[in-house]
RNA sequence: GGCCCGUUGGUCAAGCGGUUAAGACACCGCCCUUUCACGGCGGUAACAGGAGUUCGAUUCUCCUACGGGUCACCA
């Protein structure tokens, strides 16, 4: 055995140091569960001045997807999450794409087989499929009784085989982790796992064994899915003789009690909350408070705030069933707070889906929007009013607290109309204080004109802004055409 | 089925032996308002159930129920 090889492996190893990993396999989305184990594994090593790695799991050839790795390195660092190593940047214990890290693993796991912790099984595969009905069980460990000349024979007769972790036959093992405490079981219970395939490639826990001790990972978060399988990676830990890192398993991101988020049902990815019109701030504050908790009262977190308060603490146990009403709330906060000038500028090209026409500036629809606006998707449906007025109905005039109604609104718009052709200068002031003294001078209720004005301008019961803010972007004689189409229509 | 884990209002959650059991979202009402929204004020609503331990349990222990995870040469 090349006991070099391993020394030099060892020697590469970043010490005294935390150090974390988000591990993600090239999928081609983002999952939301996935984006919260990125995002608390970032703010493990980052609270504490420590190295955030990414490592690509794209042992499953089958499942390669084109361009998924890209998309990985863009959602992080969209996001912020930015690491210090990784494929496309380097670092002291790449490679970091797993498939290019396949010479390795089974020199480990012949280290092991040397301790004895682990041995050759020359047995068929077993075939999960035929089990049907029956309660699983697990491998017998026939092989690890094979002696010495039977194991050569079997060699030397070029049979394939797998390597085996050996368990221990009695007594039980306990692991320790950050959120669900110290875990006891059973060493009768844990199956003898493949360590190494015939193919001679590890399996995804052993592989991930090797790699995270020999990347200095201190600290491994995964999802809780992982928790029975701990204990098996502490043998491990234990034979090689390394360090057993700290253990965070997370609970699993829900879309009802009983179902995870899953792509495969429809709910949404990362991009897709994106696409639809969600600001990626307000995601990453939104998916870390998922089965996070900061303690406070405090909920909107910018992304170094959070690395800075962050608690392995304060992680919670159970699941967390995803809340689309509670992250629109969270988006409208991060909307609301922008400057004027950042809002019109994200929202300008979904201005723009709404309302066509050239005539009518965007950045003078922007303002209205910013403090009624949940998602950025939202916003053509609510401004293409601006376009057409959309076909609706006369009893949209009335409003009770208001006092008026179709009748009331005929009188109103048709002494509104000279008044607002009088106006010369087209500013939004001049407008303001024409009808205003209009109001002042009939002694009338301020809403008791306003309302039918903003209903013949925009046809519409809820809208942005009202009759003055429309007057003023409409022009003048888009105005005095609206009015005039809804004192024909009132006239009938 | 075995083993492991979880369970505070509809949702996210605070709580870590003694509290009128926070707060937020959602919902409802009121106020403000030229609509809706925003904002302000207020309201409805929870410790899964049962035994213990204790002077005292949401907090500790056990059992039950319900949910989840896992038992692959997949990751």
């Amino acid at each position: 055995m090349d006991m070099k090889f391993f020394e030099e492996a060892e020697a590469r190893i970043p010490k005294g140091r935390v150090r974390t990993r988000f591990a993600p396999s090239p999928t081609g989305y983002m999952h939301i569960g996935n984006l919260r184990t990125a995002l608390y594994t970032y703010m493990i090593a980052k609270h504490h001045g420590g190295d955030f790695i990414l490592r690509i799991e794209d042992t499953d050839q089958g499942r390669l997807v084109e361009g998924a790795t890209d998309l990985i390195y863009r959602t992080l660092r969209e996001t912020g999450l930015n690491y210090d190593e990784g494929p496309d940047i380097g670092g002291p214990v790449g490679p970091y794409i797993q498939s290019e890290r396949m010479g390795m693993y089974k020199q480990y796991a012949e280290l092991l087989i040397e301790r004895g912790a682990a041995y050759r099984c020359f047995c068929e595969k077993t075939d999960h499929e035929e089990k049907d009905g029956e309660s699983p069980t697990k491998y017998d460990g026939r092989c690890s009784r094979l002696s010495p000349e039977e194991i050569q024979a079997r060699l030397d007769a070029g049979v394939p085989y797998v390597i085996r972790q050996k368990m221990p036959e009695s007594g039980e093992t306990t692991f320790s982790d950050v959120v669900y405490g110290d875990i006891t079981v059973p060493n009768e219970d844990l199956d003898d796992q493949v360590l190494i395939k015939s193919d001679g490639f590890p399996t995804y826990n052993f592989a991930n064994v090797i790699d995270d001790h020999l990347m200095g990972i201190t600290h491994v978060v995964r999802g809780s899915e992982y928790l029975s399988s701990a204990p098996k990676y502490n043998l491990l830990y234990e034979a090689f003789g390394w360090e057993i890192p700290t253990y965070v398993h997370c609970s699993p991101v829900m879309k009802n009690a009983t179902q995870k988020l899953s792509k495969r049902n429809g709910d949404p990815s990362y991009e897709d909350l994106i696409n639809e019109g969600y600001l990626k701030d307000a995601v990453v504050n939104y998916v870390t408070l998922l089965g996070w908790s900061p303690g406070g009262e405090q909920e909107i977190f910018s992304l170094s705030e959070l690395v800075d308060i962050f608690e392995l603490r304060g992680i919670s146990k159970s699941p967390a069933i995803f809340d689309v009403a509670k992250l629109k709330y969270i988006n409208a906060e991060y909307i609301r707070a922008m400057t004027p000038e950042a809002f019109a500028e994200v929202a300008r090209p979904y201005i723009r889906q709404g309302v066509k026409n050239p005539d009518i500036n965007p950045d003078l629809i922007a303002p209205l929007l910013q403090q009624r606006c949940e998602r950025l998707a939202d916003i053509p449906e609510q401004v293409d009013f601006f376009d057409a007025v959309p076909e609706y109905d006369s009893e949209m005039y009335f409003h009770k607290k208001m006092k008026t109604n179709a009748e009331t609104a005929l009188v109103t718009l048709t002494e509104l109309r000279p008044v607002i052709e009088g106006i010369n200068d087209w500013t939004f002031d001049n407008i303001h204080d024409a009808l205003f003294s209009y109001i002042a001078d009939r002694e009338l209720k301020n809403g008791f004109v306003l309302w039918p004005l903003r209903t013949a301008l925009s046809g519409k019961q809820v809208t942005p802004g009202g009759g003055v803010e429309f007057c003023h972007i409409l022009g003048k004689e888009e105005s005095l055409a609206r009015i005039d189409a809804a004192i024909k229509k009132l006239s009938k």
